[in-house]
RNA sequence: GCCGAUGUAGCUCAGUUGGCCAGAGCAGCUGAUUUGUAAUCAGCCGGCCGGGGGUUCGAAUCCCUCCAUCGGCUCCA
C-alpha cells in the first residue's frame, strides 16, 4: 500500500499501482471525467499512469493551467491523426500546447492548404474525438525510434530524436497517429468535445529562417461547446479594442500608403493628446532633475561605426544618405544614444556635475521587415521619450531606482496595472554577440538584480534577452489579442561611454569613465499610445482625452445659453466643444457616446434659467443637475486625483 | 524578408458558372423638422471594383506581376 497526499492534506492508502484515475473515480464519478492529467509529486503526468510510492496528488481539471495543457497538447496530437487521414504522407515537426491552444508545424510537401481547409480537418478531428481513443504511451530504444521515422521518411522527428538520449524517449500512440512525445496526454480524446483551427502560416523549422519553411496550423479545443462559443465572442471583443480601428474611429492616427508604410500619421486629436502625455512626463523629469536637449534627425555614419550600431545592424538599416557634392555618407538616426554621448562630450564634466541627466523626445527611423509591421506598436518612424543618464558608477543603482520611479509614475496616471517586468541578461551560451568587458558586464547585470531584490520586485529573468551593449529592465504589456509588447525600458551601458571616450574629473583630480543608464518610460510614443487605446478601450482617463465634455442643447433656442456653457468650461481648462446640429437629444447622446466623450451636458430651458448643466457621463448614464462650477470642481477634482504626483 | 489570406464609396458589407449603365446601410452635403438622456424624415453627392499588364467579342469576376493590409514565422539598437 501506499499513501497518497491529496491538496486538502487528507491521505489515502491504496494499493501501488493505482492510477490517479482510479483515486478521482474513488472520489466522484463526475471528478473523474473531468480529470485530464495529474500533478504527482509536483510532476505533471498522465491520469491514467500508475503510481508506484507516496505521492502527493492534484487531479487536474479544465480549472488547472496544466489541464488545459495536456487538453491541448493531445488535440494537437488530433489533429495531426485527422491530417495524417487526410493527407498522407505528411511529415510533422513540433506540436506543442501554447496560450490560448495548440499548433502542429507539418510539411505538406507539393500540397496547398489554406484555411479553406479547416473545416475538413475539423469535422474529422471531431469524428476522431468522438472514438474516444486513448492515448497509449510507451517506453522505446533510440534504435526503434529511429527505425519507425525512417520507415516513415520523417526527417524532422529523425531530428529531433537524434537529440535525445536513448532511454528517455517515449511514444504516444492514439488512433492512426504515433508520435515522438513526452506527455502528458489526456485520458481519452473523448473529452474534446469543441474544436476550431485558428490560423495558418508558415513558421521556420526550428525557428531558423535559413531552414525549411513549415506549415503551423493553429487550433483550439474545449470541452464543451458552450466554451468554444464564448471563446469566439471573446476574439470579436477584442479585436473592437484594436488600436488600429480605435484610432481611426477616434481620429487619433493614420496611414497613407503615399507618405510609406510604417509611418504613422499623428491626426489633431491624436497629437494634442501626445503632447499632453509628453507634457507630463517633461514635469516629471524636470522634477528629477532632467534637461531638455534637441538633437537633428540624422548623423555621419562615422558616429554608428563609433557606437557599434554600424557593425551590428548597418546592413538592416535604411541605406544612408548622402550629400550631392562631397558624398558624405549620413544615417537617419536609428537611435539618440551616440548624439546625447557628443552633448555629453561638449563641455568638460567634472563629477560635481553628474548624475548628468538629458531627455529629448526623439524620433528614430529604423528598417523594419515590412512582414513585421504592426499598426502603432511596430513602425518604421517613431518618437522615443529618450533620456540618458550618465553617472558614476557609484550613483547608479540610485539613478536606476529614480527611473523606475517615474515609471511607477506614468503608469499610476494611465491605471496602468497589468505589466510584467522583465530583467534581460546575457546569453551564457553565445558570449560572442555581446560587446564589452566581461567585467562591466558583471557589474552592470548585479547592478540590477540588486534594485530587483532592494525593491522586492516580481520580475523574470530572461537570459539571452539583453541588448547588445548592455543588461536590460522592460516593461512588457499585453495587447487586447493578448500580443506582448516592450513599452518602457531602462538600460544600462559601460560600453558607449568606452567608446565615446565619455570622461569625467574625480574628487581625486583623476578622470573616470562614467556609467550610462538609456531610459524611456513610454518606449515610444507610438507604440505607448497604441498599448493605451487598447488598455482603455478609447475611453482615454479624463486628463488626457481629446474632448473632456460636449454641450447638447436641446434645441436651437438654448444656443446661446450652450456657447455661454462653453466659455465657462473653456477658461476653467476644460476641453469641451457643443453639438449645435438640429439633431434630437437622443442622436446626440448616441454620437457622444460613440465618439467616448466622458461628459454630455444637456441644456434646455431649465437649466438656462437656473444656470446649471445636466449631466450625463460616457457609459454611465444620467448622473444629475450641477451648475457648471460644480461642473469644473468635479472635472477638475478627478483629473487631480489621476495626476496626483508625488516626488 | 518568408508562408498563407485579403483588397468593391470615408466606414461596414452585397455583387463571380465572365454579360444590360456596380448595389445597400451608415457617414457627408442640402432641405424640412426645434427636438429632454443611445439613431427624425426626404433628396443629393460619392467608386477607373488596390496599381499595372494579359486572356476574351466582353473582366470587379479568369491568369501574371507589383503595392498595401491581415494572421503567423524570423527580426526588433
Amino acid at each position: 500500500m501506499i499513501n497518497i497526499t491529496l491538496p486538502d492534506k487528507s491521505v489515502r492508502q491504496v494499493e501501488s499501482g493505482t492510477t490517479a484515475l482510479d483515486i478521482a473515480k474513488s472520489i466522484s464519478e463526475g471528478l473523474a471525467r473531468n480529470v485530464l492529467a495529474a500533478k504527482v509529486n509536483g510532476e505533471v503526468i498522465d491520469a491514467t499512469l500508475p503510481i508506484n510510492e507516496d505521492a502527493s496528488l492534484n487531479l487536474l481539471t479544465w480549472n488547472d493551467d496544466e489541464g488545459k495543457a495536456a487538453m491541448w497538447h493531445s488535440s494537437a496530437h488530433l489533429m495531426a491523426e485527422a491530417i495524417e487521414q487526410l493527407y498522407p504522407g505528411v511529415k510533422f515537426g513540433i506540436g506543442p500546447n501554447v496560450e490560448n491552444g495548440f499548433y502542429y508545424d507539418i510539411d505538406f510537401g507539393e500540397t496547398q492548404v489554406s484555411d479553406a481547409d479547416f473545416k475538413k480537418i475539423e469535422d474529422r478531428i471531431l469524428s476522431l474525438a468522438r472514438e474516444k481513443q486513448t492515448f497509449n504511451r510507451r517506453e522505446i530504444s533510440k534504435a526503434d525510434a529511429i527505425d519507425y521515422f525512417t520507415g516513415k521518411g520523417d526527417e524532422y522527428k529523425l531530428e529531433l530524436i537524434d537529440e535525445l538520449a536513448d532511454g528517455e524517449i517515449t511514444f504516444y500512440e492514439s488512433g492512426t497517429f504515433t508520435d515522438l512525445c513526452r506527455g502528458p496526454h489526456l485520458p481519452g480524446t473523448g473529452m474534446i468535445k469543441a474544436v476550431k483551427l485558428l490560423g495558418i502560416a508558415g513558421a521556420y523549422w526550428r525557428g531558423d529562417e535559413k531552414r525549411k519553411m513549415l506549415t503551423r496550423i493553429y487550433g483550439i479545443t474545449f470541452p464543451k461547446q458552450k466554451e468554444l462559443t464564448e471563446f469566439l465572442e471573446m476574439l470579436e471583443e477584442a479585436k473592437k479594442r484594436d488600436h488600429r480601428k480605435l484610432g481611426a474611429e477616434l481620429e487619433i492616427f493614420a496611414f497613407s500608403q503615399k507618405v510609406g508604410q510604417g509611418l504613422p500619421l499623428w491626426l489633431p486629436k491624436g497629437a494634442e493628446l501626445r503632447e499632453r502625455l509628453e507634457q507630463f512626463l517633461k514635469i516629471v523629469q524636470k522634477k528629477m532633475g532632467y534637461q531638455q536637449v534637441i538633437t537633428p534627425h540624422i548623423g555621419k555614419v562615422e558616429l554608428y561605426k563609433i557606437s557599434g550600431h554600424y557593425d551590428k545592424y548597418g546592413e538592416d538599416s535604411f541605406h544612408p544618405i548622402t550629400t550631392p557634392i562631397e558624398g558624405e555618407e549620413f544615417f537617419l538616426k536609428p537611435m539618440n544614444c551616440p548624439h546625447h554621448c557628443e552633448i555629453y562630450n561638449s563641455i568638460p564634466k567634472s563629477y560635481r556635475d553628474l548624475p548628468y541627466r538629458i531627455a529629448e523626445f526623439g524620433t528614430v527611423y529604423r528598417y523594419e521587415q515590412s512582414g513585421e509591421l504592426h499598426g502603432l506598436t511596430r513602425v518604421r518612424g517613431f518618437t522615443q521619450d529618450d533620456a540618458h543618464i550618465f553617472c558614476t558608477p557609484d550613483q547608479l543603482k540610485d539613478e536606476f531606482k529614480g527611473v523606475m520611479d517615474i515609471v511607477e509614475i506614468i503608469f499610476k496616471a494611465l491605471d496602468f496595472n497589468d505589466f510584467i517586468i522583465q530583467i534581460s541578461l546575457r546569453d551564457p551560451d553565445d558570449m560572442e554577440k555581446y560587446i564589452g568587458s566581461e567585467e562591466n558586464w558583471e557589474k552592470a547585470e548585479k547592478a540590477i538584480l540588486e534594485v530587483v531584490e532592494e525593491r522586492g520586485l516580481d520580475v523574470i529573468v530572461e537570459s539571452g534577452e539583453a541588448a547588445f551593449y548592455g543588461p536590460k529592465m522592460d516593461f512588457i504589456v499585453k495587447d487586447a489579442l493578448g500580443r506582448k509588447w516592450q513599452l518602457g525600458t531602462i538600460q544600462v551601458d559601460y560600453n558607449l561611454p568606452e567608446r565615446f571616450e565619455l570622461e569625467y574629473v574625480g574628487a581625486d583630480n583623476e578622470k573616470h569613465r562614467p556609467v550610462m543608464i538609456h531610459r524611456a518610460p513610454f518606449g515610444s510614443m507610438e507604440r505607448f499610445v497604441a498599448v493605451l487605446l487598447e488598455h482603455c478601450a478609447g475611453k482615454f482617463p479624463l486628463w488626457l482625452t481629446p474632448d473632456q465634455a460636449i454641450v447638447l442643447p436641446i434645441s436651437e433656442k438654448y444656443h446661446k445659453y450652450a456657447e455661454k456653457v462653453l466659455n465657462l468650461l473653456n477658461n476653467s481648462e476644460i476641453r469641451a466643444l457643443v453639438d449645435e446640429r438640429s439633431e434630437k437629444t437622443g442622436r446626440k447622446i448616441r454620437d457622444a457616446e460613440l465618439k467616448k466623450i466622458p461628459y454630455m451636458l444637456i441644456v434646455g430651458e431649465k437649466e438656462e434659467n437656473d444656470g446649471s448643466v445636466s449631466v450625463r457621463k460616457q457609459g454611465e448614464g444620467d448622473i444629475g443637475t450641477f451648475t457648471v462650477e460644480e461642473f469644473v470642481k468635479m472635472v477638475n477634482e478627478e483629473v487631480d486625483r489621476l495626476l496626483d504626483i508625488k516626488i
